[in-house]
DNA sequence: AATACTATTGAAAATGGTTTTCATTTGGAT
DNA sequence: ATCCAAATGAAAACCATTTTCAATAGTATT
């Protein structure tokens, strides 16, 4: 999954869709390159560039792109949920989470130690599942967090 | 983790705690089984055996039980969490989950082809994370839905 | 460049799970 | 049996997210 080669104006408009100021703006925030936003932050940010931009309409994008499987969505269980752009080398499927303050690390190389593709073979003629995703998380206290 | 082989009574009032009518019910529930409750439904099954109940105790009771260890509780992205009673033979953290009509199964065993512990060990070293727990989820769409 | 059509927008209201408030009740130590 | 803090339930508050709706703005067409 990445962003379309051919541009995002013409994917939406491929989509039967519009490609507007406001998502222009909200896909260059996504690509900045910081993860796990929540949707007031990425909202936040946006306002930074179009003061005119809504919550709403922050939503409304992610959902789209949620959709065309271009942004991945987590729920961390903070009761908000996080979004990201699923850049050209995929998403990090595995994090490691503060349960005090929420702070959220990616760790990559996991699928090294752990053979993903055989437990989900093995785990969908199980239970009868078309299984497509997964997601690894290690709850605990980070260093910062247990020092106070 | 397991229910206080003392009782619950003794371990509510060493804990400067009552045992009351309500958490008995609530822990009633709570022990028949089932797994994955949301709140409301240990609401539902409260209520029939003591009508009196109050969602807000249900909450409240499932948030002392979760802080003293005896309850797990889980985020599966469906906007409600799930409790239930840590048993003798622990919690599953594997579950395989329906995108669609969101379903949850538990996959046990899968501590024997993965190492958890030592992932463990390899990332509260990397992170300096306190590491707690872990949760593996895979999400797709089950037999039913797909049959739809 | 102007027009028309409809997707998109933002503000405000609604939703739904969860938490807080507060006056009342009750467990359990004395 | 009495007393006091812990616990309760109803209602209100909270907060992230979704829906409603009238106004706006892409874009295909003229």
């Amino acid at each position: 999954m990445r962003q379309p080669p051919f541009g995002w104006g013409r994917m939406f408009r491929g989509w039967g869709r519009r490609m507007t100021v406001p998502r222009r703006v909200i896909l260059e925030v996504l690509s900045s390159g910081s993860k796990h936003f929540s949707a007031e932050e990425i909202y936040l940010e946006v306002y930074k560039k179009y003061p005119g931009i809504g919550l709403t309409t922050v939503y409304r994008t992610l959902e789209l792109l949620v959709n065309a499987g271009f942004v991945s969505k987590f729920n961390f269980g903070d009761g908000r949920a996080r979004y990201e752009l699923v850049g050209e080398e995929g998403i990090s499927h595995c994090h490691v989470i503060c349960s005090n303050c929420g702070k959220i690390m990616d760790c990559e190389g996991l699928e090294n130690e752990v053979d993903f593709e055989r437990i989900i073979r093995k785990l969908s003629k199980k239970f009868g599942f078309k299984i497509k995703g997964y997601q690894l998380r290690f709850y605990g206290v980070c260093e910062e967090c247990r020092e106070k």
